[in-house]
DNA sequence: TGCGTCAGATAGGCAATGCCTATACTAAAC
DNA sequence: GTTTAGTATAGGCATTGCCTATCTGACGCA
């Protein structure tokens, strides 16, 4: 069965002849005649009853109209739909995000997605570098949001934000008397450790030894915010994103900079060498830059302390609802 | 766009590959390449990413995969599902009736055809012959119950009972007196006549005139239902189916034979001379035929006397309900 | 780094098949 | 009876889908 014989069968039952179905689809009477013939053969029933020079539908022809017009009418929308459907933005977005990231940035940056692409879906997933790297080579995943360095060749990456690493202390840390914290202070201080499968605790590691810092790791743990509530109850001291920071409501930290050449992360947008980034791919990557600006945004609005004055004792930087 | 090209795009969506699409649908695989750069051409789009070996889809390709598969399986199922309506009973007849016999029978008729076949319809024409005649000969009308004769050779018969006319009476008239009532009987008495536009109008005046009989004609209609209303106000008598004496409930008028070479009609269903009546239309003629056997059997059983007792003054010929 | 293997693209020939013209046949109209 | 209109059939042609052979590039392995 081709569609074309479909066709041909609607126009003959509509039109109510051969010679004139033929005229509509633009064939020779012969060819169409032919290609009903075979369809009936096809479906073992006649279709028209011949009576002459009129002819009738069969109960067979009766029944196979409405479901051929359905099939070509839906054949014939395939092409302005799919082009719609991308337009629209409908489809499924495969994206990948670190732990170390998906926590602060991903509720907003879905909220806008969902925003701006209402009939689009997402299918996510959480995971270290090294599986995202799997899944994007695997194509499994479009599009992952990690952080550098990505040491494989078949992932082309765009830089999407610098996000630099914050000191955190508990409220009454004697570090907070300092007027401002170096690298070289946190020798011998107790500290706090994400485990170095995470690209950020790798990253935090690399700068400590870089300054020559020998931090006396008193925890070692795979949750930022089992850090936090480390550092909150005044076990030590760590290094975590500014991301979390400006999405920590909870004050029960508090979060310096470390002056001097600060450390920090550059996250990206990653995808397969070989492919180009889908629309709605390229939308997300943009709403989890805009995400991350507008959490910037926020804070210097609500505590610009906190980016340029003065570091004073138990100045709280977050509460930023 | 054909069908075969959304086959092998599906095969190859779902294989991940061109090469084992083509084993999977029987075909070399240069030729599946060609027919996916068609399709792709056609739409405009790229279905899949070419990753060396490996490929993957597109958004277009995303939003083509659901409705290909639609379009094939509707188009899969269409020769099944074809059968199985025909075999169902699934679709519509397209059926005449003449207003002599339709009030009667067709109510009882539907009954039956919808207990037998609820997923058909029935498209309906209560009409003279003459028109019926026509709807058959233009392809309208299926088949048609009307009565002998039809001098039509376009048209095939096929005779289903014989309605034997009965007279028609208000129940004191005078000719009740009699023990039986013979067709000479009728001379001179005042009648009430069918137009003949109706073939029954028809029918019973050449039975008239065969017999000699001269009615005196006080009113003509063109409504079995008003000449039982005029009979039970004692206007005239009036020769009437006996389908209709079956079905009448009304207590109105009283009904007898004629006795002798007595008149009658030939009921039968008729349909185009080259079609072959379909499954419904035969059971449709089945259930007419079947309708009024049951309307006999009935009166059989209710009031037997009618059909074989003794004529009597002031019998009732109906109370069937 | 080089080689073998695998997968897709390309090229060219072949065969199937759909389309065409011509014609026969039939029914309806005149 | 003749003409006209419409479908079926036959045979040639052209399209086009399919095939084999080959090329190219990617991946795996030594």
């Amino acid at each position: 069965m081709e569609l074309h014989q479909l066709r041909y069968f609607v126009a003959v039952a509509e039109s109510g002849g051969f010679s004139k179905a033929a005229r509509r689809c633009y064939v020779a009477q012969p060819s169409l005649s032919q290609q009903i013939i075979k369809l009936e053969q096809e479906l073992g029933q006649r279709l028209f009853e011949r009576l002459g020079r009129r002819i009738a539908l069969t109960e067979a022809g009766r029944a196979l109209l409405p479901r051929a017009r359905l099939v070509l009418s839906e054949a014939g929308n395939i092409k302005s739909a799919i082009v719609e459907d991308v337009a629209a933005g409908v489809g499924t977005l495969s994206a990948g995000l670190i732990p170390t990231i998906a926590p602060y940035l991903l509720p907003g940056a879905l909220k806008r997605f969902y925003a701006g692409y209402p009939r689009a879906r997402i299918s996510l997933q959480e995971n270290l570098t090294d599986m995202l790297v799997r899944g994007i080579i695997d194509l499994e995943i479009e599009v992952a949001i990690m952080s550098l360095p990505i040491e494989n060749n078949l992932i082309t990456t765009e830089p999407l934000f610098d996000d630099p690493l914050y000191l955190a202390l508990s409220p009454g840390h004697e570090l907070l008397k300092m007027r401002e914290i170096r690298a070289k202070d946190l020798r011998n201080v107790p500290f706090i450790a994400l485990e170095e499968d995470h690209c950020l605790g790798e990253q935090i590691n690399n700068f400590c030894y870089e300054r020559q810092i020998n931090p006396e790791v008193v925890c070692r743990t795979w949750n930022l915010s089992t850090i936090q509530h480390c550092v909150s109850f005044g076990n030590g001291v760590s290094l975590v994103p500014l991301m979390m920071v400006l999405t920590d409501t909870s004050n029960t930290c508090v979060y310096r900079p470390i002056k001097g050449r600060s450390p920090k992360r550059t996250v990206v947008a990653a995808w397969h060498r070989d492919r180009r980034p889908s629309r709605l791919a390229r939308e997300f990557i943009g709403m989890v830059k805009d995400e991350y600006a507008s959490l910037l945004e926020r804070a210097k609005k609500y505590s610009p302390s906190r980016f340029s004055g003065p570091v004073r004792t138990g100045l709280r930087l977050c509460k930023l609802s």
